[in-house]
DNA sequence: CTTTCCGGTTGATATGGATCAACCGCGCAA
DNA sequence: TTGCGCGGTTGATCCATATCAACCGGAAAG
């Protein structure tokens, strides 16, 4: 397996307490005398460039990376060439958690569009979560949500329909734009109907459908990748109790 | 949402360092005088008759679990009624790591036989592994594999066709038996066809008749909850290159 | 010992989403 | 400016799995 892709680096004295990202990203609900501590954390940056990988199957765990600018998918291939997208992320989220079980990474890292990291070298956040108030619990939250996310998806793919599935897409993007200070009910998706397709268990001519039926129903307003949320309520209702339940 | 069923309990002054899973469980790898360190961990054991809740959705997190005897599953409820099972586990296993994120457990873990598991509370891991040599490293790994487990459990249910699901099944609670000195071709499955249904993403009439052709074509030796696998490689071959592939 | 019930198997039929195919239109390169 | 290619949409058809239904057998209860 290859070396992950050649990237630009910034070398940085006050990474995370000068970050707008703050609130929302590893350290937040930390005090401000241990943020400041968090600054040795975070080393260097990378840039990576839209379809570049950030890292790959197989290349060796060395560090956890905090999204800074821009968004990622992370999926996994099978041999014979089947892809499963397992995730998007967004700014402020933590990529990378996947390696520390075998010190390899187990799936890869894409960026959506030209992004930047902030490369936390895991043998230092380990050493930093022994000694600094928070930080330890802050990490394992991380952790737990995104197996609580993982059961979510499941959720997703083996209990429910099409269109139940693109709806609770939706919602959950809705919900992550908002939670950034975008507007929740209008939208530019990064990934293509293909991706979306593949992290929803569905071709993308299903995906494409179900956007389209969406549209005749009024719930959305689709053009391409620019979405307008119209009727939040019906996409909610959707998920719950629909007639014909699997 | 109720609290955790009743629970016959036991106090232990050395749990781990006298317990026989401890090469497979949290403190694999640890070195001898370390691990007398974890017998603090371990407070009391719990029995969970067959059926009954460990914890259920909802109810506060305090305290993750080791299983000591028996199985469990782990799946989420929609309002609607449908269940999705997100997991089975078995001796040496840790459940509860869904809390951390919220406080709160995000599912339901329920025996699947009569069972015993060590309670260790959250609180004191956290304190402990930032002493104990190891225990936080080992702990981190025991959340990403879930990672991982969880992103394999997405390639089966999102890219895979009913017979795959059901090998890749099989094959892994061969390999999870194996691990526990059991044999790898004949063991007995502890859940019914609904749930092993719903954690493939399946109905059970489509899982029994899976099982049926599979013992067709001379790949296992089916009686009810008795599996006899005859052909490894056949299953693991249907697992990566099926021809027509999605 | 008999009855009941639940988990499992098997058959017939229905259907949601996959597949195959045509076409559209925007963005980019020449 | 024109041409090309890729992402997206839409239509026709197919098929894997769901659904509905009947039946079986072992275990538990009476």
């Amino acid at each position: 397996m290859m070396a992950t892709a050649p990237a630009t680096v910034t070398g940085l004295k006050k990474a995370c307490s000068q970050c707008n990202l703050l609130e929302s990203c590893l350290p937040f609900g930390m005090i401000d005398s241990d943020i400041h501590r968090l600054d040795e954390l975070v080393g260097v940056r990378r840039r990576i460039k839209r379809q570049q990988p950030l890292y790959r199957t197989g290349d060796p765990f060395e560090a956890i990376y905090a999204i800074r600018i821009g968004s990622f998918k992370t999926d996994v291939l099978l041999e014979d060439g089947r892809e499963q997208v397992t995730g998007f992320q967004m700014t402020g989220e933590i990529l990378g958690l996947d390696g520390i079980s075998a010190e390899l990474h187990s799936c890869n890292a894409i960026a959506l569009e030209d992004s930047e990291v902030c490369v936390i070298p895991y043998a230092k956040l380990e050493e930093l979560a022994r000694i600094v108030e928070g930080l330890q619990h802050r990490f394992h939250k991380v952790m737990s949500r995104e197996i609580v996310r993982d059961h979510g998806v499941m959720m997703l793919l083996g209990s429910m329909r099409a269109e139940e599935r693109l709806a609770a897409f939706l919602l959950n993007m809705s919900q992550r734009f908002t939670a950034r200070g975008f507007s929740a009910s209008e939208f530019h998706l990064r990934m293509t109907r293909e991706e979306i397709g593949s992290y929803l268990g569905l071709k993308l001519e299903t995906v494409s459908r179900a956007f389209s039926r969406f549209q005749d129903e009024g719930l959305v307003a689709v053009q391409q990748k620019h979405i307008r949320i119209l009727d939040n309520n019906s996409l909610r209702k959707l998920i719950q109790h629909q007639p014909g339940a699997r």
